[in-house]
DNA sequence: GATATAATTTAGTCATGCCTAAATTAATTT
DNA sequence: AAATTAATTTAGGCATGACTAAATTATATC
């Protein structure tokens, strides 16, 4: 069995390399809030575990073994999210702190009762999508916020789920994954949307609409 | 905030006295898995912390401060315990190990969420009680069920949470807390009982009879 | 009261996983 | 090509929490 700080060395090198980063030791450690040093020496263990792969200086890469226990926490953390926010209520900016403890930790057997129970979802709160159990990840197609124009309405499809300030702000805002919304107008040189949610008028800046993702966007009719 | 490891040592000193022991360091050690060097080590730590009190060579006991964070933990297990049983039907023999991974990592907020979805609740699956949010025990008064004598009915209100296989077949005989039955028949020489449970009957060896604890023992009719 | 046995503590190791500081290698600039 | 800058790795430390072996203290026996 894998130490917690190993899988979350693998849970990091997985998503920086699924954002389409290259994967470096600087990258990494700053991911992780960690030194490039101390980044190093768990990526020595990792290679000797044939979980990961690097060349001296080099990308890093996980192997298929790796790969797999990546998604695995990975797709407890988002079960896990899903679950705090659905059966017991927890506030969608905390669901993630929460998980992130709780995915190391829970069984197998705890994780299909989970699934099971969710009705096997495939997003989390945040419109994540979550591996399946042979860690098969189906992504969903979004487009930024930030393309919209006037007139057109959309569905949200995600949101980065990496400040919870915002997260609290955009759950008041009732703008979760699955609600729709149009744009009213959008401000000249790069100005805010104000757009319409479930008949309120509401104005995002710039900075916002960038941690929104939606789907479905059509024109005005 | 405590490590994992130091939490253990509070829950197991207040497990251990709590039984009526003189806690020891070779007892604790014991109780953890651990040698007693290693417990020498860590209660001196838990002494600088104002958490244990020991005289050299002498009992072990806890401060006020100790015995509050071991409660705490114990309230998170056995909430865990039941929530895990009764929300996720995760069978009662495997409760116990995964909530012992569980109790160090959940947050008070999830703590709460999960009391107050179980109706704050005074017992776990196998009948100890859990203790309230001030730390406060109701203990259940009971008898060892080797006390019984032929027809006197009763009801099952604590089993011995140490055995999972032993769990597993109390589980598979119905003998949950709460569960009542009649004793049938008492083999003589120290043997057997025979006992009538929800119309069936079944032959309970003693040394099984002696982790089953019960209460509203009446004679015959 | 001296001695044997049991319990406890001290001392020294080891593995994790982090750190800082210094050395090395790679990439950029001139 | 040489020099500067950036990234990475090595080396040495520290805290946790376990271990073994040896020393110490307490208890029981004769």
């Amino acid at each position: 069995m894998l130490t917690h700080a190993a899988e979350d060395y693998l849970k990091s090198i997985y998503k920086l390399q699924e954002k389409g980063s290259k994967v470096s030791t600087g990258l990494l450690a700053e991911a992780l809030n960690v030194k490039p040093a101390s980044a190093t020496g768990m990526l020595k263990k990792l290679k000797e575990m044939k979980l990961v792969c690097q060349e001296r200086y080099q990308e890093i890469t996980l192997t298929d073994a790796g790969k797999a226990i990546a998604l695995e926490i990975i797709r407890h953390h988002r079960l896990l999210e899903l679950y705090l926010f659905k059966a017991l209520g927890v506030p969608w900016e905390s669901v993630h702190d929460e998980a992130e403890k709780l995915e190391h930790v829970i069984s197998e057997d705890v994780e299909e009762r989970i699934d099971a129970i969710l009705g096997h979802p495939t997003a989390d709160p945040h419109g994540s999508p979550i591996p399946d159990k042979n860690g098969v990840v189906t992504p969903t197609a979004y487009t930024s916020m930030t393309t919209l124009r006037k007139g057109q309405s959309c569905v949200v499809a995600e949101v980065s789920d990496t400040d919870s300030a915002l997260l609290q702000y955009l759950g008041e805002l009732n703008l979760y994954p699955g609600t729709g919304f149009r744009v009213l107008d959008v401000a000249p040189f790069e100005g805010p949307f104000t757009i319409d949610i479930t008949g309120h008028s509401v104005v995002i800046g710039r900075e916002v609409a960038k941690h929104i993702f939606v789907t479905d966007v059509q024109e005005a009719e």
